[in-house]
DNA sequence: GTGGTCTAGACCACA
DNA sequence: GTGGTCTAGACCACG
């Protein structure tokens, strides 16, 4: 029900901004369903402590958050994930197809094959999950 | 052996900067073998007034070429591809994997299966290329 | 820590680059050991300002230090003088010999003898010093 | 009397412009004596054969030349060393102190002792002449 | 507040 | 013609 705060994870060295990275991960562990209705956001300053970023910047995050309707406010408690009816819920594709587009444009300028480019990506899928 | 200026294409809307969508678009070009040691830049302004963007934009992204080995400077004249012992020539990998990872990444929060994420790329790369 | 704004002077009339002037110079101070790991550097506009030349210019050389691994950028704070590790702590001999090597050329078809050229260095080190 | 095309040397790619190169390198073979009053300078064409580099560059170098009263043009026939009462024979300590003060001041910078540069120039007097 | 990006336009050095 | 440098000023992203 409460979410752990090292479920988080940010890369400050990223061109991603940190906020984005908060913003998209919430996102896509929805989709996932590994954040449910109902659950329990770490507060700001837990948050912000732990992955030792600015209070401000996750405070960003979560704004947008609730401006999407996907985490409601609740007085003097941690934001919780909003009801599906607030938001949508969306699909898997629809998050991850940016990241492919450009994975396949930047292929195809790279005169790669479909199968070079699947392969590779097959190869990447293997490896270990870090942070760029 | 003159590179001809719509060789290259630029998203100004994009996020990603003007001047790194043309430095990475060499270097795919390079990787791809489409572009060659010898081969001539279009001048900073020929090129600046094709693509519709400030000329100092152009040369920043020029100069980056430079300083990574990848292009020489000719006084008075324009620009050439540099002979590949100053530069590397990256393998296509190489320069593809950063975005796979990425996407590898997000397919992992989002709790796609091997499956679902490869064929979902296979989808991605059927569509016709345009920029983001 | 924080470093002076007017620890830096460039000469504007200089057929030198003003931002290779401070480029170079920052090498030197961290050569001299003036300047240390973790030092802040002023900001661009406060710099630019004491200076009196564009916030762009300064910006230009912070750049060029940042992708030297001389300088570390943080978000929304000033630049840092990076740990040592990410870029050779040049020596001083090192830095120094281009303009030792240039004036031991010119002494050389000057038809200079080896003590005439080293008496003449070591009268213009007495001279205070001033920038060109 | 001629002056052999070999006698000059240029580093085309040195920061440092051909003409002015070239210019220099006049000025100081006449102050060390080596280029006297009526010797006559390679025509322009085999100069920048010899030099590769372009016509132009070694004509702009001979016309400075002629404007500081080093050469005198003669109809038809290549140039050649003006008498000294046309221009000052230049000091060698008056040509070769500009680049003593510049070093002086980067040795300032490095916070080398007189000792040590004078050493550095020393041993830098030994190398083998090459252009830079 | 910080730095990044881009523009429009100028002037210079070089070939 | 080429690229290099600098300016003044705008807007944006980030914290």
């Amino acid at each position: 029900m409460k979410i752990a705060p090292d479920t988080f994870n940010v890369a400050v060295g990223s061109a991603e901004p940190i906020y984005r990275q908060l913003f998209d991960g919430v996102r896509r562990r929805i989709s996932a369903g590994q954040f449910r209705t109902g659950d329990e956001m770490p507060s700001v300053r837990e948050l912000a402590q732990v992955l030792a970023v600015n209070p401000m910047t996750v405070s960003k995050a979560f704004s947008m958050l609730e401006t999407a309707g996907i985490l409601q406010r609740r007085r003097g408690l941690t934001m919780v994930i909003a009801p599906a009816r607030t938001h949508r819920v969306e699909d898997a594709a629809v998050l991850l197809r940016p990241s492919l587009r450009r994975a396949a444009r930047e292929a195809r300028e790279l005169g790669l094959a479909r199968e070079q480019a699947l392969q590779l990506f097959n190869d990447v899928l293997d490896e270990p999950g870090s942070e760029t």
